[in-house]
DNA sequence: AGCGTTGCGTAATAGTATTACATGTGCCAC
DNA sequence: GTGGCACATGTAATACTATTACGCAACGCT
């Protein structure tokens, strides 16, 4: 199975430096940051790194990450697949770990329905330390 | 068992005014939203207000919504008790729903427990529609 | 009274995101 | 091939969210 169907999706000369910037990154990062890095490609305008943003999100090759203001690259190959995506955000390091899990997409769609509440979009955001900087 | 054990903090003047907005409103508020209310009862900076939901964050009476940068009064009776707080947002409407289920804090330990990761705090957001506005 | 802690007031600034408007580029119908 | 459309881009201005810095006031404690 391929990593990303969406690959092939051909993304425009913006929206491929934004990635790659997210690609290079450890973490995530915010837009203002990319901005920064991508100074010497051309970029001028916040709005360059918004609206390639907004297309990298929509076809699944990155993740907001709500509690951070930040964007981080899908480093996964299950994005599509069932289950629920779940960030860990290590606040001393800046990385982030993330999974997807059927469990959590199950137990949430139970929540919803008993609500009749109708989603659109989930974030499950764990923010905390990861194992090297708890140890360390 | 008595609503919110946290009530007996004295809470100080400002502290009050801004629960008390957050009280009256019918979905969360910005900060600034908050601080245009409270205009009248001679709020004039930002710090004001993030002081006052800093600390009402902090004992429980408050909840932060990460994917809205707004706050919430906690409606609720069993924060302090186990499970994850499960937010609905209603974005037609504004309203959100809280929740807390105990299930989804048992999975959340235990993706945490595989990964060794250390948890500081969780964030748990559905955006959607309530049932009222879907039915609509 | 002296001291520490906490809360408050104000100003300035930093950080995040959007609106508005103009330009460029490729594709396709005609 | 030219007109028109769709989409991507460039730039400026502005709006929205949050924090830092500094000084003063109120309160409790010794």
């Amino acid at each position: 199975m391929a990593h990303h169907a969406q690959l092939d999706v051909k993304l425009t000369k913006n929206q491929a430096l934004v990635m790659g910037a997210l690609s290079d990154a450890d973490g995530a990062l915010s837009a203002y940051t990319i901005l920064d890095r991508l100074r010497d490609d051309g970029f001028r305008a916040p709005l360059q790194v918004y609206r390639a943003l907004e297309k990298l999100v929509e076809i699944g090759l990155v993740h907001r990450l709500e509690s951070l203001n930040a964007f981080v690259a899908c480093r996964h190959d299950e994005c599509q697949d069932q289950g629920q995506t779940v960030f860990m955000i290590c606040e001393p390091c800046g990385k982030t770990i993330e999974i997807t899990d059927e469990a959590t997409a199950k137990r949430l769609k139970a929540i919803t329905k008993d609500a009749a509440f109708s989603v659109e979009s989930t974030t499950v955001e764990l923010r905390g330390s990861c194992k090297e900087c708890a140890e360390g």
